[in-house]
DNA sequence: GTAAAACACTTAATCGTTTTCGTGTTTCTA
DNA sequence: TAGAAACACGAAAACGATTAAGTGTTTTAC
């Protein structure tokens, strides 16, 4: 590996200069600047980001905290699409990501801070995790710049999807389309469904749309077989909903499976709504009606807000900001 | 930030008796070791990761380069799978995963080999990428560790997915369900492409079923547009095919929905087999019979392997590991 | 023509660790 | 009891970069 010094012994000037020519500092005459980048390009320099982070304190790194309860990690449509749009953003920028360790290592775990210390990173994404764990709270109020996905810290910035909003268009498409027994299936406590859930009551009270108490289930996010359970209770009872609302895409489907093993027609006998608009939801049938996330919006709002809190903390206003999903008209909620 | 340097003045000893004393060396008594370590403790000592590795030249990082022509990138479902199962399996071994940047960045670009050498990973996957851009192909042939997924490149670790098997276990399942005419739709060129192609009529031969030219067409992996384009050509054929086989999962579905659009049933009328056995596959109807990759084995086995090229270099056979996949029998292929 | 300013470099300290040699005590060994 | 091990620790160099301060030379200003 070459470094400043093999340069400067090329090119018989000191390693100072060498840098200050390589990072294009002003006191460096221009044709010495012009030789040293030559020689170094000759030579096959290669910089090392671990002897840079040293002196400055900065190693354009940003870690990302990825993971949840169900394990989905990675796999996570929703965010994964999020997590995609944010390392190109951040990419373009000039960071690299890494990801902030969640299984515990070989020898002693370090904490979420700990780690994050370790590394050096210079901001923090906090996605698709259990913002109700310690380590997590602890990160979060740390000196570290940190952005937060659909979850929102005190005096943190946290980009989040405008579910109040999201759930009232579904709802009053769906009301539109007719339907006056509308059922909704939640998922579990986050700040994520008590947005959604109070929405969905506050727009039924604006509608003039009755929701009996047994018309609202809980079940796990992205749980098909939970939602299936859910789907066939509502199906059981007396007077059945018209249309049943799933916490995700993928809890639709397990209800529109439950749905159709029973014989009925989705639309004509049950409709059903899901959330999120992830791809698989367009090829299946019918078509899956649901609110389509900016996940693209989301993850390049999160990385530019971030990257902002590392580069300019002062003038960066800390705030939520709120990403409009819209609703995606499929063809699972039909006219009634 | 805590250093060694208050540790060492905290405790009245030298920095390198607390370094050694941090890390277990049996040179230092155990009453000092032991006050050492707690007033590291006490102080919030948080070690640095930067010089760590600038003396050691080693990073515990492991750079993942993970991108394709599509920019599916993250969110292509069978890689999600993969890279998660990679990431889990390198992070209980005491490693973290940074991305190779493939957008440019704000200033100059580095190639993937500057890139890496600059963050100085141990090790290098690549997975989901363009193979025949000479970027990758410098970097596979660097100095640095590296294993490919899905790939094979002379002289290094890979880990590819049985596409030989698997297309074979497919074929024989479809005929053995009575199917006598059967088309395949194949992805564009590349190595597993070719795997499947060759097994396809391989297969056909040895199960003396015979494959006209007009049912074997290609389209792009993961392109639902393009497979129902193709579809529809097979479709139209003076006598069609029973059974369509799809690239992938993704392309089936667009498959069915061409199908389906026709008024035909499935499987009644056209059976349809996909590849990869995501999840969205198993809640769509009829329930998509596929290959189903051991995405998990793959993710494992790839992290293993680096991480054994790494840390043994010598001892490390440098192979192609395989791994199997399984017919998943949906309901998508009937009885013939 | 001379002091001051501008220019083009160099020196040397520093970031936080690791690690190779010492070196001064203590404990065996014969 | 003298010499050799064993033990417990320290001094200092090194990893590869950055940067404030210093130095000698040339240009500028009046």
């Amino acid at each position: 590996m070459v470094s400043m010094k093999d340069i400067s012994a090329a090119c018989g000037v000191s390693i100072a200069t060498v840098s200050k020519a390589l990072n294009d500092h002003n006191d460096i005459g221009s044709e010495t600047k012009q030789h040293i980048k030559q020689v170094a390009k000759e030579m096959g320099y290669s910089p090392n980001s671990a002897a840079k982070a040293l002196k400055t304190n900065r190693t354009y790194n940003i870690g990302v905290l990825f993971s949840d309860d169900n394990h989905s990690g990675l796999t996570h449509d929703y965010f994964a699409f999020v997590l995609d749009s944010f390392k190109s953003t951040a990419e373009r920028k000039g960071y690299d990501i890494t990801f902030i360790n969640v299984s515990k290592s070989r020898d002693r775990r370090m904490s979420y801070l700990e780690h994050s210390r370790y590394r050096g990173f210079d901001g923090v994404a906090v996605v698709c995790v259990n913002f109700y764990d310690p380590e997590v709270e602890e990160l979060v109020r740390s000196e570290i710049p940190v952005v937060t996905v659909d979850h929102v810290f005190n005096n943190r910035i946290s980009i989040v999807s405008d579910n109040v909003k999201g759930m009232r268009d579904l709802l009053t498409y769906i009301y539109k389309q007719g339907h006056r027994r509308v059922a909704y299936i939640h998922g579990v406590d986050s700040s994520v469904t008590r947005s959604r859930l109070s929405s969905f009551y506050h727009t039924a009270e604006e509608l003039g749309l009755y929701v009996p108490d047994e018309y609202v289930l809980e079940a796990p996010y992205r749980d098909a077989a939970a939602a299936r359970i859910m789907t066939e209770k509502l199906l059981d009872l007396r007077t059945p909903p018209t249309c049943i609302c799933y916490p995700d895409d993928f809890s639709a489907f397990g209800g529109m499976n439950a749905i159709m093993e029973r014989g009925l027609k989705i639309p004509e006998d049950v409709s059903v709504a899901g959330y999120d608009g992830i791809r698989a939801g367009m090829h299946i049938e019918p078509q899956l009606t649901t609110i389509k996330q900016d996940t693209a919006r989301l993850g390049r709002c999160a990385a530019e807000k971030l990257i902002s809190l590392i580069e300019r903390p002062k003038t960066t206003i800390i705030e939520q900001v709120v990403v409009e999903g819209k609703v995606f008209e499929g063809r699972s909620v039909g006219k009634r």
